[in-house]
DNA sequence: TCTTGTATGTCAACCGGTTGACATACAAGA
DNA sequence: TCTTGTATGTCAACCGGTTGACATACAAGA
């Protein structure tokens, strides 16, 4: 590949001032600007951007660690991530940590190698106190590190809502499907709104967690299947994702119990998924658009400190047909 | 951040000491290894991977340009390229092109720019003469560019398969729902397969495609309603991806005809949301795990050149419940 | 005449690593 | 005694850019 050594010899300058044409510094005639441009043309020359990195000590690149790209959540999370941080100017290095803590640790390190400008953290399976060393802009999702921004939605709220839409419905037995409580999450507050405002109105769910490190599919239905069959009785489910709510619409189909006839649905997250499927999903919406820009934006403007720590995104009840 | 010179200073040794304690070159005593190292993990010493690439000439990262995170086909092809790509000890730029040409081509120079060891290219829209330029290894999915391996999925063979089910299944009013046939994708061929096979059935399909540049989920039901209007005829629909097919199959919830009793329909892809749809979609398997593989390891060892060219991967009929 | 702005060039240092050449020193085996 | 292997160190060059200091030269305006 051609270097700016080439473009220089190919143009008759230096490379002193084959850097300035690029970065535009210093004095340049119009007749010498064109000559480094047509040399560069012809020897299809791209700037190396690793030696550039090295010098200026910024890679232009944001690192993101995600549970699972193939999530719906995380897919469409990521996808507002990758256009934001396209807007400004930024790459994406995404990583899938499979709910892994090795992994994860290994790609907090890795990125930290690469030299990644900042890091957003949408997963979260290691412990706290791994952060302590890197002190380098972290911006995380849905959990709060010491010292570090976060963005989230309003959880609690959204439990709320989602407690009050199946009351309203007049369910009475009810049951929540939800992520493993014991990673330590914000988004565990659906869960706990959920039940503080069903145990005020003296019914009391029974909760179901997935397994700690699985975001496996086929486990989805092992927990549902039996939760049915076991409860004959319930007329309520609010699951903390939309795709959970979609294995248990599709587990009520197949068991021939009628949604929302015999039992209401609740999803979670709103993804383009909850508009697609057979009843259309009630859910509740996270603005997944402007939580991601505001990651990227804190990602980016981050040592500027005019961002708040705590970035709360409201959520609201969408109203389909499952409940 | 600690430099290998003030990891040197520390240990008490060279800065080439520590450089061979890190890449086990040279003659090294158990006892300078152990100081070495203390004095990397006091510092939280982490080596610069951009100064490495800068002299290794390689960076250790694939580059993925795909149309859309948010397709839950590509979402998947990605998570798989990741999990694979990170077996290999490779990273993953990821670049989300939005099915836009300009965007694009950004993201070809960007990779080249960032000394991306190899190139999976996923998305489709710049015109065959822009990749003339560069030579880097680059690999394909699903389309043939001069003198790239490219990697697919027996297109072809899954028309027919789709056609065949259709017919078995009694259909005699048919519609093809598919991507925008104006680029030059591997993937026509399904639409192609899917013709030849009705019309030897003596039946003329409709066909409708989406426009162009889109990957927007509101233009499919723009498409989808007025063909199921228009077409009260209609007793079976080939959709060249689930997601397609399940815009589909809801449609026809929402206009009460029945699947499959009405209307048979059939996706391509079987991805996760093929199973999880009430009902169960009908589909064409395209082994996206096996073909992630391929991509990643032609892409890592494209040079050696003991991979062919073309790389084909047979694809098969799913049946479940939409026909 | 002096100063300032414009237009280039040379040179060297730097970013943070890696590597080859060469030197020194010691122990052990042929 | 000579050779070889082990254990370190110094030095310089390199990867491909960027940047500051300094030099030269010319034109124009004060």
């Amino acid at each position: 590949m051609a270097t700016i050594k080439d473009v220089a010899r190919k143009a008759g300058v230096t490379v002193t001032t084959v850097s300035r044409v690029m970065n535009n510094r210093g004095y340049l005639s119009q007749e010498t600007r064109e000559k480094v441009r047509n040399a560069m043309e012809e020897l299809h020359y791209k700037p190396n951007a690793i030696a550039r990195s090295l010098f200026a000590k910024r890679s232009g690149i944001i690192g993101l660690i995600l549970p699972s790209l193939r999530h719906p959540f995380f897919a469409e999370l990521a996808g507002f991530i990758e256009h934001f941080a396209h807007i400004y100017s930024y790459k994406l290095l995404i990583c899938d940590s499979n709910l892994d803590a090795v992994r994860e640790k290994e790609f907090v390190d890795l990125l930290k190698s690469n030299q990644v400008d900042a890091l957003i953290m949408g997963s979260h399976t290691l412990d706290v106190k791994e952060f302590a060393g890197l002190h380098y802009p972290i911006v995380t999702f849905d959990r709060i590190i010491e010292g570090l921004p976060y963005v989230y939605s309003d959880n609690y709220q959204g439990g709320i809502f989602a407690a009050q839409a199946l009351l309203h419905a007049g369910c009475h037995h009810v049951a929540h499907i939800c992520g493993n409580l014991q990673l330590d999450l914000l988004s565990n507050d659906r869960t706990k709104a959920f039940l503080q405002v069903m145990n005020d109105h003296g019914i009391n769910p029974i909760v179901v967690q997935t397994e700690t490190n699985v975001f496996d599919y086929a486990h989805y239905e092992e927990m549902i299947y039996p939760l049915l069959k076991m409860h004959a009785d319930l007329d309520g489910i609010f699951a903390t994702s939309d795709l959970l709510a979609a294995y248990v619409v599709r587990a009520c189909y197949e068991m021939n119990i009628r949604v929302p006839q015999d039992i209401k649905v609740i999803g979670y997250d709103d993804v383009y998924l909850s508009e697609l499927l057979v009843p259309q999903l009630t859910t509740i919406h996270q603005p997944v658009r402007e939580m991601a820009e505001m990651a990227v934006r804190i990602a980016i403007h981050g040592e500027d400190e005019k961002f708040q720590q705590d970035n709360i995104f409201p959520v609201r009840l969408v109203h389909r047909a499952t409940c």
